[in-house]
DNA sequence: TACGAACCAGACAAACCTGTCTTGCCTTCG
DNA sequence: CGAAGGCAAGACAGGTTTGTCTGGTTCGTA
């Protein structure tokens, strides 16, 4: 194996940190946080196949009999990572919106304020659940169980946002939400600018003042 | 190695099929395609990181010598997929384009509707580009030049058809587009709904309306 | 102190992956 | 005809991967 170009797909896995949403990001005693804690930086960073479970505890500090007695095995584990991750984010997001103004408009606007620091953390990787999307084949039934499980608690506050508001269609317009989120998130993500995120809240504004009935 | 749940992140390399807007569907004479059209499937579908190159080879119907004498490695095989794919997808897009009536209005919303029959292909499985920028760090200079080729032909195209619509903002606008196009994509290929290209367009008429100067 | 749970370290097996090389078939062209 | 080149088939090497198992250490509690 003299051609080494192959090991240009790997990577290293020093440099990655834990963005700033993160809860479990300091070492916690407990092995089975801090496994799952490494997985999601090397997972979401060096993609969920191409890091290894090696990788994985030599960066978590466990033995690798440890994270087999809590995972059964590394596909429950990536199933875990999603569902930790989403758990964390979701925590993180709805509580800065809560802080926001107790208006429906002012939610929905202001949510894209939140996108945008997300997207400007320096640790920023993207959305797991559309990187696990796009790895997996929607086969992968587990795996597109959390990726369902996210969506729906971002759906179903939309919903409650805009059906407040007394919006025309609430189905309809809720999924042009989720278009504008999910288009900010790949354009930051692939281009490292998270400006789109103002670009996604101005089609939202221009959209809710067209759309919206009072 | 008792525990079989890994197999679970391995793709059954049958039932993936070429989609309708692919050239290279066909089975040709030359090796060369042959490699580079079973290894866009696989890849697209199964993910780059987890297709092995026996799997190629096996869909191709090649040798893996013959593999090796066209691609130096897996990971030029990788990005010469991503060139492939890119020039058959343009191909397509822009020659539906331009069966479009001449205006830019008429460009930029009956784009959604090609998108919308991109997405209702029976072997839709996203964007290639998306997949790519999802499972690699962006220090994979060659895939990621790839993507922002890719990023530029459409931005291009978006850029020229707002400032001929003597739009305010062309750069602003062409980022607008941008999440819009982004976002119909992954939501349609995570949920299998082809119809968020419409509500995409719909967003696009609403902000055409609102912005456009004549 | 004694005991047991949790854990670290690392050897190990079996499979798999990338990449190389050999052999031989078949076509094409001088 | 004969040489050459493209290609299929597949053995092979070296490394990596997932997952198991053994032995020893630490820590909390009775």
């Amino acid at each position: 194996m003299r051609n080494t170009a192959s090991a240009a797909l790997r990577q290293k896995p020093d440099c990655e940190q834990r963005p700033a949403w993160s809860v479990t990001g300091n070492n916690p005693a407990n092995a089975r946080e801090r496994i799952i804690t490494a997985a999601s930086t090397l997972f979401c960073h060096g993609g969920f196949t191409a890091t290894g479970i090696d990788a994985v505890i030599a960066r978590a500090g466990t033995a690798k009999a440890t994270l087999y007695n809590h995972f059964p095995s590394k596909a429950a584990l990536i199933v875990a990572v999603l569902e930790a991750e989403g758990d964390a984010w979701r925590k993180w997001f709805f509580e800065r919106l809560a802080t926001l103004d107790q208006t429906p408009q002012a939610r929905l606007l202001g949510a894209f304020d939140i996108l945008y620091d997300w997207f400007a953390d320096p640790y920023f990787y993207g959305c797991p659940f559309i990187k696990a999307a796009s790895e997996f084949d929607s086969k992968h039934a587990a795996v597109y169980g959390t990726v369902a499980f996210h969506k729906r608690h971002i759906t179903d506050w939309l919903k409650a946002d805009l059906a407040e508001m007394k919006v025309d269609d609430v189905d309809h317009a809720t999924r042009g939400f989720v278009v504008l989120i999910d288009g900010a998130i790949v354009a930051a993500q692939s281009s490292g600018d998270p400006a789109f995120a103002l670009n996604a809240k101005h089609l939202a504004k221009v959209y809710m003042l067209q759309r919206c009935k009072e």
